[in-house]
DNA sequence: ATTGCCTATGCAACTCGTTGCATAGCAGGA
DNA sequence: TCCTGCTATGCAACGAGTTGCATAGGCAAT
């Protein structure tokens, strides 16, 4: 249900066609809301029907055609609505902490590459966040009202991967010691704890 | 696809019934995967029906029947084969996030509640965190594999909730400031701000 | 006495999100 | 020349997740 306010901010601080949406989906907004084109392009057209936002059509030699749209005064009046009702608490689904507890019952050796590749991906986003910060916000003393909470986002985006990165290297520090000291203790790996579980 | 495995991991630590781990998702697990009573009834016997769990049918006193589940040995082997397959980049739902870009296209001092109600949730969920890890782990100089992998995704919980805390912080110290100083400056508030839009 | 809450499980309907596929013109490289 | 890839939009089917409701007994408080 929150979709339509996620591209409805997009629009603000840019009009747009769906498909560059969605590619702005892939980057900067996507990093704390994620969809697909499908998703979008319908959303798109609900919207439109709504007089939430306005279409263009127009015309690119080279290229198809597209529906430029943006913001339409009922898209901003629900925007201002959909900002005084509380948030819901975020629906967490984190793969990674599953499997850490699950390789108690396997064997804790099969994760670390897997840890270790996330581990590279963080360190590469957050990278990118700084390099981002740098280009978008040369001047952090001049910025707009616009600008200063894009710029608080970011921050909040650059604190996650930085204590992301720092975790995950606690993990693999774990999964190192378990490994080394641990070789099958309790519980642990392999066909033979999968058969004595097998009663 | 990932409940699951996400149910296994909890009926491989402790064996339960579909009431009880509703609850476990409203609690420990809940804080990294979320699910209802009726995602988790459904697949508990889709799971049954697959044999990877095993059920027995447990009269109590005073209280309904209940079916308890544990993992049996095929499920046992489908974890083992899930944790060795790579985990797709989290998708991400930050409505807090979106609605903080939102506000520079309305009134910034209207979210300052909301931020607030988020930091002191966040807060209390911090310091339960930490009075488990008294309760739970009292001795953290011996850990079997089981415990050692729980706490150290209690760690990336503890650290996540510190770093958000310190991020909203973060977040109402702007708000104030652009509050303060930018009592409608660029773009912002109001239906002054609305109307314009709406050409 | 009735009201409301807790344990325990489940059905039915719906919405949201994903996946696979389709079209269609143009650009660039093997 | 053919193949791949990009822009740009869309349909259809499916699967996952949510919401509302139902049952049914026991407990505790008003």
């Amino acid at each position: 249900m929150a979709l339509e306010h996620a591209i409805l901010v997009s629009l603000l601080e840019q009009p747009g066609s769906g498909y560059e949406l969605a590619r702005r989906f892939d980057r900067s907004i996507g990093r704390f809301w994620t969809a697909t084109h499908q998703q979008i392009y319908r959303v798109l057209r609900r919207m439109e029907a709504d007089g939430w936002i306005a279409a263009e059509e127009v015309a690119q030699d080279g290229r198809p055609d597209k529906k430029v749209y943006s913001a339409a005064g009922p898209g901003r009046a629900a925007l201002a609505d959909w900002l005084r009702e509380p948030v819901e608490p975020e629906t967490v689904r984190h793969e990674l902490a599953v499997k850490i507890r699950a390789a108690a019952f396997d064997d804790p050796a099969a994760l670390i590459s897997e840890v270790e590749r996330h581990r590279d991906g963080h360190a590469a986003l957050l990278a990118r966040y700084l390099h981002g910060e740098q280009r978008d916000f040369p001047d952090l003393t001049s910025l707009d009202t616009a600008q200063e909470l894009q710029h608080v986002v970011l921050r909040g985006g650059i604190e996650y991967e930085r204590m992301t990165l720092a975790w995950l290297d606690d993990v693999l520090t774990t999964l190192h010691r378990l490994v080394a000291d641990g070789t099958s203790p309790d519980d642990a790996p392999g066909d033979a704890g999968r058969a004595a579980a097998n009663r």
